[in-house]
DNA sequence: CATTTCCATACGGTATACCATTGAGGGTCT
DNA sequence: AGACCCTCAATGGTATACCGTATGGAAATG
C-alpha cells in the first residue's frame, strides 16, 4: 500500500511518494537525534512496529536505512541498537570532514564564484538565529550547500551520512551543556562570510585551503574530548 | 530461519551467520560484476526471488544493500536497475579516491612502518598473477590493506562501496578490451614496491604525497574517457 | 555463594498473501 | 492516422504467520 501525498511536491514539481518505511525513518531519526531514545537502547522490530502503528516490514527497512546513516548499529545477531558515539568515532568523522570538504570547496568554487546567493541567504538566517541549536543546524546547512554545489553526487551522499552522525554528536554535547555559547553566532557568521568572500574572489585552490582552515578551527571550538580510542 | 555455517570463520574466529539475504547479495553482486546482467536491466523482486529460489523478502534487502554498494539504483517508483556507470560517475569515484586514499596512507603510516607483511605478501602474489583481471583485483586489495590499516572504520566502509563501483567499471572496460595489458603487472609491482618502501622509511606526510602520486598515475593508465558529464 | 544448566520468552529471518500503483498495449473515437 | 482512454498484467509496499535462534533469568549443582 503506497500513499501518494497529493499536496507534497519538491521544488522540481516531482510528486513525492511517502511510504510507511520513510515515515518510520523520519520518526525514529527524530527521536534518536532529540535524545528521546538513549544510546545503546535496543530497537526491537516488533516493539517499534507496535509503537508506531506499522508492521515489522517497514520498521526493518527503516532500521537498515538508519544504519546507513550511522544512527543505528546492528549487533552480529541482527539486533539494532541506537548508536553510542565515542570520542574515537568523533575523531573519525573529523578526519573525513577534513578529507572531503576542502576538496568539495575546490570543486564547487567555479560555480559559487558566479552565484553565492544560497550561502548568503544562509548567513543572513544564521545572523538572526536565536538559539545555539539553530546556529549549529544552519552551520551544517552552510557546509551542505557547498557539498551540493560540488556537483559530485557521491560526495553529497557521504556528507549526508556524516551529517547525521555529527548531529547526533553535537546534539548530545548540547544537551549535556558542553557547547560554548558565547560568541558562537557572531564567530560563525564572520567565518562564513570569509568563506563566501573567498569563493567570490580567490582561486579554487585557495578556497580549498580556506575550507581546511575553517574546519580546523571548528574542531578547536569543540570541547576537549576525553582521551580518545 | 538462520543457517549457521559451522565451518566458516573469520580470522578472529568469530562465527559468521549467513542469511538468505547475504547469499542473495553475493550472487547478484557476482552476476552484476561479471556482466551477466547488463547495465540498466530491471531487477524485479519476484523474478529474482523465483530465479534464486528464495522469497521476495531477502531479495528486497539484498537490492537495498546493493544500492548502498552502488551496483544497483532505484527509480523514483521503487524499481531496481543494474547501475549503468557513465564516465562522469567514474570521475566522481576518482575524485573520492584522491581525497580519501592519501589521507588513509598518512594515518596508516605509523602502523605500516612496523609491519608491511600484508602488503609484501600482496606484491608477491601480484608478481605471480597470470591474468590482467587478477592484477587489477590484487591492486585493489593492496589499496584496501592500506585503508584497513588506517584504523578508520568509516573510511574503510567508504572504500568498500567505492571498490564495488570501481570493479564494475574496470570489469566493463576489461570485457570490452579497453584496458592496456602490456607491462601492467610489472608496473603495478614496482609502483607498489615504491609505496612499501615509503612506508618503511619516509614520514607519514611523505607517504600521503606518494599515495596521491600513485593514484594520479593510475588514472593516467586508464583509457581516455569519452567526453564526461 | 559461585557456577553451570536449562527453559521460557523475546526476537529476527523468511515465506506468503493481499492491495495499490504503475505502465505498456489494445481498443475506440475523432 | 493520431490522440485518448481503458484495461490488465507486472511490480512494489505492507501485513501477518511461522519457525529457528538467542537471551536472560530461574533452578539445579558444586
Amino acid at each position: 500500500m503506497v500513499y501518494r501525498m497529493e499536496m507534497v511536491y519538491h521544488m522540481s514539481l516531482t510528486p513525492v511518494t511517502t511510504t510507511r518505511s520513510d515515515i518510520t525513518v523520519s520518526r525514529l531519526r527524530q527521536e534518536i537525534l532529540d535524545g528521546e531514545i538513549s544510546p545503546g537502547h535496543l530497537l526491537a522490530e516488533s516493539a517499534v512496529a507496535q509503537r508506531l502503528g506499522v508492521s515489522r516490514v517497514p520498521v526493518r527497512e527503516a532500521l537498515f536505512t538508519l544504519e546507513r546513516e550511522g544512527l543505528v548499529e546492528f549487533s552480529d545477531t541482527g539486533r539494532a541498537y541506537v548508536k553510542d558515539l565515542t570520542p574515537h568515532d568523533f575523531e573519525e568523522l573529523y578526519v573525513l570532514r577534513l578529507a572531503l570538504e576542502p576538496v568539495a570547496a575546490r570543486l564547487a568554487a567555479p560555480g559559487l564564484r558566479a552565484d553565492c546567493s544560497r550561502l548568503e541567504k544562509n548567513i543572513k538566517a544564521t545572523s538572526k538565529a536565536t538559539t545555539l541549536l539553530q546556529v549549529t543546524h544552519l552551520d551544517l546547512d552552510f557546509h551542505e550547500i557547498i557539498l551540493d554545489a560540488s556537483g559530485n553526487a557521491r560526495l553529497l551522499k557521504l556528507w549526508h551520512s556524516l551529517r547525521s552522525e555529527l548531529e547526533l554528536w553535537l546534539g548530545r554535547l548540547h544537551r549535556s551543556k558542553q557547547l560554548q555559547t558565547r560568541g558562537t553566532r557572531a564567530e560563525t557568521v564572520s567565518s562564513h562570510q570569509g568563506v563566501v568572500e573567498a569563493f567570490k574572489t580567490k582561486s579554487p585552490t585557495d578556497c580549498e585551503r580556506l575550507m581546511r582552515q575553517h574546519i580546523l578551527s571548528w574542531r578547536e571550538w569543540l570541547p576537549v574530548l576525553p582521551a580518545a580510542k
